[in-house]
DNA sequence: ATGCCGGGCGAAGCCCGA
Protein backbone atom coordinates (compact mmCIF):
# COMPACT_ATOMS: atom_id res chain seq x y z
CA UNK A 1 0.00 0.00 0.00
CA UNK A 2 2.07 3.23 -0.96
CA UNK A 3 0.44 6.42 -0.09
CA UNK A 4 1.72 9.91 -1.38
CA UNK A 5 1.78 13.22 -0.90
CA UNK A 6 2.40 15.99 -3.80
CA UNK A 7 1.76 19.85 -3.70
CA UNK A 8 0.98 20.03 -7.52
CA UNK A 9 1.22 23.93 -7.59
CA UNK A 10 -1.80 24.08 -10.06
CA UNK A 11 -3.51 20.83 -11.26
CA UNK A 12 -4.32 22.14 -14.35
CA UNK A 13 -0.83 23.32 -15.11
CA UNK A 14 0.83 20.67 -14.36
CA UNK A 15 -1.50 17.92 -15.44
CA UNK A 16 0.36 15.97 -18.05
CA UNK A 17 3.50 15.90 -15.87
CA UNK A 18 1.47 14.60 -12.71
CA UNK A 19 -0.51 11.81 -15.22
CA UNK A 20 2.81 10.73 -15.91
CA UNK A 21 4.44 10.38 -12.77
CA UNK A 22 1.17 8.81 -10.91
CA UNK A 23 1.98 5.89 -13.83
CA UNK A 24 5.73 5.47 -13.18
CA UNK A 25 5.06 5.36 -9.01
CA UNK A 26 1.90 3.55 -9.22
CA UNK A 27 0.74 5.13 -5.60
CA UNK A 28 -2.55 3.45 -4.11
CA UNK A 29 -3.59 6.59 -2.41
CA UNK A 30 -2.63 10.20 -3.67
CA UNK A 31 -3.02 13.07 -1.68
CA UNK A 32 -2.73 16.49 -3.74
CA UNK A 33 -2.22 20.28 -2.31
CA UNK A 34 -2.71 23.60 -4.13
CA UNK A 35 -4.93 21.97 -7.19
CA UNK A 36 -5.96 25.99 -7.30
CA UNK A 37 -9.27 24.67 -8.55
CA UNK A 38 -12.63 24.96 -8.22
CA UNK A 39 -14.58 20.95 -7.96
CA UNK A 40 -16.48 21.34 -10.54
CA UNK A 41 -13.36 22.39 -12.93
CA UNK A 42 -10.46 19.70 -11.51
CA UNK A 43 -9.62 17.14 -14.30
CA UNK A 44 -11.16 14.19 -13.08
CA UNK A 45 -11.11 12.21 -16.36
CA UNK A 46 -7.54 11.70 -17.18
CA UNK A 47 -6.87 10.73 -13.22
CA UNK A 48 -9.81 8.37 -13.79
CA UNK A 49 -8.62 6.62 -17.15
CA UNK A 50 -5.56 5.67 -15.11
CA UNK A 51 -7.49 3.64 -12.30
CA UNK A 52 -7.65 6.57 -9.91
CA UNK A 53 -11.35 7.42 -7.70
CA UNK A 54 -11.37 11.18 -7.21
CA UNK A 55 -12.74 13.20 -4.06
CA UNK A 56 -11.56 16.92 -4.06
CA UNK A 57 -12.09 20.06 -2.11
CA UNK A 58 -11.28 23.11 -3.88
CA UNK A 59 -11.59 26.88 -4.37
CA UNK A 60 -11.46 29.24 -6.77
CA UNK A 61 -7.80 29.83 -7.63
CA UNK A 62 -6.06 29.47 -4.55
CA UNK A 63 -5.29 26.31 -1.95
CA UNK A 64 -7.61 23.75 -2.62
CA UNK A 65 -6.76 19.53 -1.65
CA UNK A 66 -7.45 16.23 -3.44
CA UNK A 67 -7.20 12.45 -2.84
CA UNK A 68 -6.95 9.69 -5.78
CA UNK A 69 -7.13 6.30 -4.82
CA UNK A 70 -7.39 3.14 -6.61
CA UNK A 71 -9.67 1.66 -3.53
CA UNK A 72 -12.71 3.17 -3.08
CA UNK A 73 -13.20 6.39 -0.79
CA UNK A 74 -15.12 5.98 2.11
CA UNK A 75 -16.19 8.50 5.17
CA UNK A 76 -15.54 11.51 2.66
CA UNK A 77 -14.90 14.94 4.97
CA UNK A 78 -14.24 18.09 3.53
CA UNK A 79 -12.82 20.86 5.77
CA UNK A 80 -10.81 21.23 9.07
CA UNK A 81 -13.57 21.17 11.98
CA UNK A 82 -13.03 23.91 14.45
CA UNK A 83 -14.26 27.50 12.72
CA UNK A 84 -16.89 27.73 10.85
CA UNK A 85 -15.82 31.19 9.07
CA UNK A 86 -12.81 29.66 7.89
CA UNK A 87 -13.33 29.58 4.39
CA UNK A 88 -10.09 28.38 2.99
CA UNK A 89 -10.14 24.82 1.07
CA UNK A 90 -7.02 23.00 3.17
CA UNK A 91 -8.26 19.81 4.79
CA UNK A 92 -9.78 16.76 3.25
CA UNK A 93 -9.96 13.13 4.61
CA UNK A 94 -11.57 9.85 3.80
CA UNK A 95 -11.28 6.31 4.97
CA UNK A 96 -9.64 3.50 2.92
CA UNK A 97 -10.13 0.20 2.51
CA UNK A 98 -7.19 -2.49 3.86
CA UNK A 99 -6.95 -6.09 2.67
CA UNK A 100 -7.70 -6.11 6.51
CA UNK A 101 -8.95 -3.22 8.17
CA UNK A 102 -9.16 0.24 6.45
CA UNK A 103 -6.61 3.04 6.40
CA UNK A 104 -7.90 6.77 7.54
CA UNK A 105 -6.47 9.65 5.08
CA UNK A 106 -5.85 12.79 5.52
CA UNK A 107 -4.89 15.14 3.04
CA UNK A 108 -3.61 19.04 4.23
CA UNK A 109 -2.64 22.25 3.27
CA UNK A 110 -1.52 24.07 6.07
CA UNK A 111 -0.94 27.75 5.59
CA UNK A 112 2.10 29.28 4.84
CA UNK A 113 1.90 32.10 7.56
CA UNK A 114 3.76 34.87 5.68
CA UNK A 115 4.51 37.90 6.88
CA UNK A 116 4.38 37.06 10.60
CA UNK A 117 3.70 39.72 12.23
CA UNK A 118 -0.23 39.94 9.97
CA UNK A 119 -3.23 37.65 10.47
CA UNK A 120 -2.27 35.44 8.11
CA UNK A 121 0.18 34.26 10.66
CA UNK A 122 -2.74 34.27 13.48
CA UNK A 123 -4.36 32.21 10.95
CA UNK A 124 -1.63 29.77 10.84
CA UNK A 125 -1.21 29.32 14.39
CA UNK A 126 -4.99 28.77 15.08
CA UNK A 127 -5.43 26.51 12.12
CA UNK A 128 -2.23 24.20 13.64
CA UNK A 129 -4.08 24.37 17.02
CA UNK A 130 -7.43 23.17 14.85
CA UNK A 131 -5.38 20.51 13.46
CA UNK A 132 -4.05 18.91 16.86
CA UNK A 133 -7.41 19.06 18.28
CA UNK A 134 -9.06 17.01 15.85
CA UNK A 135 -6.17 14.85 15.23
CA UNK A 136 -6.43 14.35 19.14
CA UNK A 137 -9.86 13.06 18.49
CA UNK A 138 -9.26 10.80 15.25
CA UNK A 139 -6.23 9.26 17.46
CA UNK A 140 -8.77 8.39 19.67
CA UNK A 141 -9.91 5.87 16.85
CA UNK A 142 -7.17 3.78 17.54
CA UNK A 143 -6.65 2.65 14.08
CA UNK A 144 -4.21 3.58 11.24
CA UNK A 145 -4.16 6.71 10.24
CA UNK A 146 -1.85 8.72 8.23
CA UNK A 147 -1.98 12.85 7.74
CA UNK A 148 -0.24 13.84 4.79
CA UNK A 149 0.39 17.04 3.48
CA UNK A 150 2.41 20.15 2.56
CA UNK A 151 2.75 21.24 6.78
CA UNK A 152 4.58 24.58 5.33
CA UNK A 153 7.00 24.06 8.49
CA UNK A 154 10.44 23.08 8.42
CA UNK A 155 10.85 21.23 11.82
CA UNK A 156 14.41 21.47 13.10
CA UNK A 157 17.56 22.93 11.58
CA UNK A 158 18.22 19.51 9.17
CA UNK A 159 15.22 20.36 7.41
CA UNK A 160 16.69 23.23 5.87
CA UNK A 161 20.07 23.42 3.97
CA UNK A 162 20.32 26.87 5.13
CA UNK A 163 18.64 27.08 8.05
CA UNK A 164 19.64 30.63 9.20
CA UNK A 165 17.84 31.81 6.43
CA UNK A 166 14.72 31.03 7.49
CA UNK A 167 14.46 32.26 11.43
CA UNK A 168 12.52 34.81 10.85
CA UNK A 169 9.63 32.98 8.66
CA UNK A 170 6.76 31.87 9.05
CA UNK A 171 7.72 28.07 8.53
CA UNK A 172 10.23 27.95 10.65
CA UNK A 173 9.66 30.21 13.68
CA UNK A 174 9.44 29.00 18.02
CA UNK A 175 6.07 29.29 17.96
CA UNK A 176 5.29 27.20 14.69
CA UNK A 177 7.71 24.44 15.27
CA UNK A 178 6.30 24.22 18.75
CA UNK A 179 2.96 23.65 17.64
CA UNK A 180 4.54 20.65 14.93
CA UNK A 181 6.05 19.26 18.08
CA UNK A 182 2.80 19.39 20.05
CA UNK A 183 1.22 17.57 17.20
CA UNK A 184 3.74 14.88 16.62
CA UNK A 185 3.89 14.57 20.39
CA UNK A 186 0.04 13.77 20.59
CA UNK A 187 1.03 10.52 18.97
CA UNK A 188 2.55 10.42 15.96
CA UNK A 189 5.96 9.08 13.83
CA UNK A 190 6.94 11.69 11.09
CA UNK A 191 7.51 8.78 8.65
CA UNK A 192 10.65 10.15 6.83
CA UNK A 193 12.52 11.37 9.93
CA UNK A 194 12.08 8.49 11.01
CA UNK A 195 13.74 6.65 8.14
CA UNK A 196 16.72 9.52 7.42
CA UNK A 197 19.46 10.98 9.70
CA UNK A 198 20.98 13.79 8.88
CA UNK A 199 20.16 17.07 6.52
CA UNK A 200 17.34 16.50 4.36
CA UNK A 201 15.47 14.89 2.09
CA UNK A 202 14.23 18.42 0.83
CA UNK A 203 10.96 18.24 -0.48
CA UNK A 204 10.88 22.27 -1.80
CA UNK A 205 13.04 24.43 -4.14
CA UNK A 206 11.99 27.86 -4.71
CA UNK A 207 11.46 28.92 -8.35
CA UNK A 208 13.69 31.48 -7.74
CA UNK A 209 17.75 32.61 -6.78
CA UNK A 210 18.77 29.21 -8.47
CA UNK A 211 17.53 27.53 -5.40
CA UNK A 212 17.08 23.82 -7.35
CA UNK A 213 20.35 24.51 -8.99
CA UNK A 214 22.45 25.01 -5.64
CA UNK A 215 19.86 21.99 -3.79
CA UNK A 216 18.71 25.62 -0.98
CA UNK A 217 15.59 22.83 -0.33
CA UNK A 218 13.19 22.50 2.96
CA UNK A 219 11.60 19.57 4.05
CA UNK A 220 7.73 20.83 4.85
CA UNK A 221 5.83 17.89 3.07
CA UNK A 222 5.33 15.44 4.94
CA UNK A 223 3.20 12.65 7.24
CA UNK A 224 2.56 11.40 10.14
CA UNK A 225 1.48 8.17 11.19
CA UNK A 226 -0.36 7.29 13.94
CA UNK A 227 1.08 4.21 15.98
CA UNK A 228 -1.17 1.76 14.13
CA UNK A 229 -0.04 2.70 10.40
CA UNK A 230 3.42 2.90 11.93
CA UNK A 231 3.57 -0.65 12.85
CA UNK A 232 2.68 -1.08 9.12
CA UNK A 233 5.50 1.12 7.72
CA UNK A 234 8.24 -0.62 5.46
CA UNK A 235 9.58 2.21 3.74
CA UNK A 236 9.61 6.11 2.71
CA UNK A 237 10.70 7.53 -0.25
CA UNK A 238 10.84 11.33 -1.50
CA UNK A 239 11.29 11.09 -5.72
CA UNK A 240 13.29 14.31 -5.70
CA UNK A 241 14.07 13.30 -9.82
CA UNK A 242 10.41 15.30 -9.92
CA UNK A 243 11.41 18.65 -9.23
CA UNK A 244 14.15 18.54 -12.44
CA UNK A 245 11.74 18.13 -14.99
CA UNK A 246 10.41 20.81 -17.17
CA UNK A 247 7.53 22.67 -15.93
CA UNK A 248 7.55 21.70 -12.53
CA UNK A 249 6.16 21.79 -9.13
CA UNK A 250 8.51 23.60 -6.47
CA UNK A 251 7.55 20.48 -4.36
CA UNK A 252 8.17 16.93 -5.27
CA UNK A 253 5.98 13.71 -3.66
CA UNK A 254 6.40 11.96 -0.24
CA UNK A 255 5.87 8.19 -0.07
CA UNK A 256 5.27 5.72 2.33
CA UNK A 257 4.75 2.16 1.97
CA UNK A 258 2.56 0.34 4.52
CA UNK A 259 2.20 -3.65 4.21
CA UNK A 260 -1.02 -5.12 4.70
C1' DA B 1 15.58 43.33 -3.31
C1' DT B 2 8.27 44.36 0.12
C1' DG B 3 12.92 40.98 -5.67
C1' DC B 4 14.33 37.00 -8.22
C1' DC B 5 9.89 32.60 -10.49
C1' DG B 6 5.50 30.89 -11.60
C1' DG B 7 0.12 29.91 -11.49
C1' DG B 8 -4.47 32.03 -11.49
C1' DC B 9 -7.39 35.39 -13.07
C1' DG B 10 -8.61 37.54 -17.01
C1' DA B 11 -7.01 39.98 -20.56
C1' DA B 12 -2.73 44.13 -17.68
C1' DG B 13 -1.00 43.74 -13.82
C1' DC B 14 -1.91 42.25 -9.27
C1' DC B 15 -2.38 38.50 -5.63
C1' DC B 16 -0.35 34.66 -3.68
C1' DG B 17 3.11 31.35 -2.52
C1' DA B 18 7.56 29.93 0.77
Amino acid sequence: MLIATFNINGVKARLESLVSWLKDANPDVCCLQEIKSQDEAFPKQPLEDIGYNVVTHGQKGFNGVAILSKRPLEEVKRGLPGDDADVQSRYLEAVIPLKKGVVRVAAIYLPNGNPPETEKYTYKLAWMDRLCLHARGLLELEEPLVIAGDYNVIPTPDDAKRPEAWVNDALFLPRTRERFRTLVHTGFIDAVRLTHCGKGPFTFWDYQAGAWRRDDGIRIDHILLSSQAADLLVATRVDKYVRGQDKASDHVPVLVELRE
